[in-house]
DNA sequence: CCCAACCTAAACACTC
DNA sequence: AGAGTGTTTAGGTTGG
C-alpha cells in the first residue's frame, strides 16, 4: 500500500541549508547562528552521558544504507572544537551543538550521575561542577518528539532504527531505564504519528535487525529544533534558579 | 472554557 | 509461535 516510508527526499550534501539557513525563526539569540559554532564529528562524545553504545553501535550496522548523505547541519560543517563551546548557547541553537553539550542537559538529568551507567560515567572535569542535589529519578522534561529528534540528530547517520532509539533514551536519561515498558509504545506511537519524522526502508540486503530507519524530515527539523530549543532554554533557566543556591 | 500539544494505553496487523 | 515493529484509536492531562 501505502509504504509510504517517505521516499527520501535525496540527500545531496547541498541539502546543508538544513544545518544553518533554515528559516528558523531566529530569536534573538539565534542571530546570525549557524556561522559560529558548530561541532567537529571527533569531539562529538565528550559528555557524561557519552555517546551510547547504541548511536556507536549503529553507525557501523547502519552502514552505507543509502545514500542519503547524513548531510544535515552537522555534517561538513567542522571544527571550532567544542573549546568553544562554552561560547554560550546563543550563537549555534540553529546547529544542534548546543545540545550535545550534554553537560546542559545533565543539569536537567542529574540522574546521570546518580546512577552511573556502566560506560559511561566519566563526567569530565570541568564539564559539571556537579551540583547532585535534584530529586531521583524526576521524569526529563522533553516530549517524545524531542527525544527522538536528540536521538536522531546525535547518530552519525541522522538515522536509527527504533531500537537504537529507545537505546539513546536509555542512555542518555536513565530515568527511562526504570520506566515501565509504556515509553516504548509512546516512542513508536510517536515515530508513526509525528509528521516530523519519517521512515526509510532499511536495505534489505544488509538489513540486520528489525523494522526500518528512521530520520527527520528536514522541512520539520527547524520546528523541533525550536521546540527543544524552548523546552532547553526554559528549563535550564529554572535548574539554574534551582541549582544556584544563592550566590 | 476551548484548543492544541502531549502522554499513555491498548488493539491490531505485519515482519522476521 | 513469539517478539519486535508500525499504525491507529481513544481517553486523559496540561498549558496557553
Amino acid at each position: 500500500m501505502e509504504t509510504s516510508s517517505h521516499t527520501l527526499p535525496s540527500f545531496s550534501s547541498s541539502s546543508t541549508t538544513l544545518g544553518g539557513s533554515l528559516p528558523l525563526t531566529p530569536s534573538p539569540q539565534l542571530t546570525s547562528s549557524s556561522v559560529s559554532l558548530t561541532l567537529s564529528p571527533v569531539s562529538f562524545p565528550p559528555s557524561p552521558t557519552s555517546l551510547s553504545p547504541a548511536t556507536a553501535e549503529s553507525a557501523h550496522s547502519s552502514s552505507p544504507v543509502s545514500d542519503f548523505a547524513a548531510s544535515h547541519c552537522l555534517e561538513g560543517q567542522s571544527t571550532q572544537s567544542l573549546g568553544q563551546v562554552n561560547t554560550s548557547d546563543q550563537d549555534d541553537l540553529t546547529c544542534l551543538s548546543w545540545l550535545h553539550q550534554r553537560g546542559d542537559l545533565l543539569s536537567l538529568q542529574p540522574l546521570a550521575k546518580i546512577t552511573p551507567l556502566p560506560q559511561q560515567q566519566t563526567c569530565t572535569p570541568g564539564q559539571l561542577p556537579s551540583p547532585p542535589p535534584a530529586p531521583v529519578s524526576s521524569k526529563p522534561p522533553y516530549s517524545f518528539s524531542s527525544l527522538i529528534f536528540m536521538a536522531l540528530e546525535d547518530s552519525p547517520q541522522k538515522r536509527l532504527p527504533v531500537k537504537d532509539i529507545y537505546e539513546w533514551i536509555v542512555s542518555n536519561f536513565p530515568y527511562y531505564r526504570t520506566a515501565t515498558g509504556g515509553w516504548r509504545n509512546s516512542v513508536r506511537h510517536n515515530l508513526s504519528l509525528s509528521k516530523s519524522f519519517c521512515r526509510i526502508q532499511r536495505d534489505k540486503s544488509q538489513s540486520v535487525g528489525k523494522g526500518s530507519l528512521w530520520c527527520v524530515c528536514p522541512e520539520y527539523r527547524p520546528v523541533l529544533l525550536e521546540v527543544l530549543r524552548k523546552t532547553h532554554s526554559y528549563h535550564s533557566t529554572n535548574s539554574n534558579l534551582i541549582n544556584k543556591p544563592a550566590l
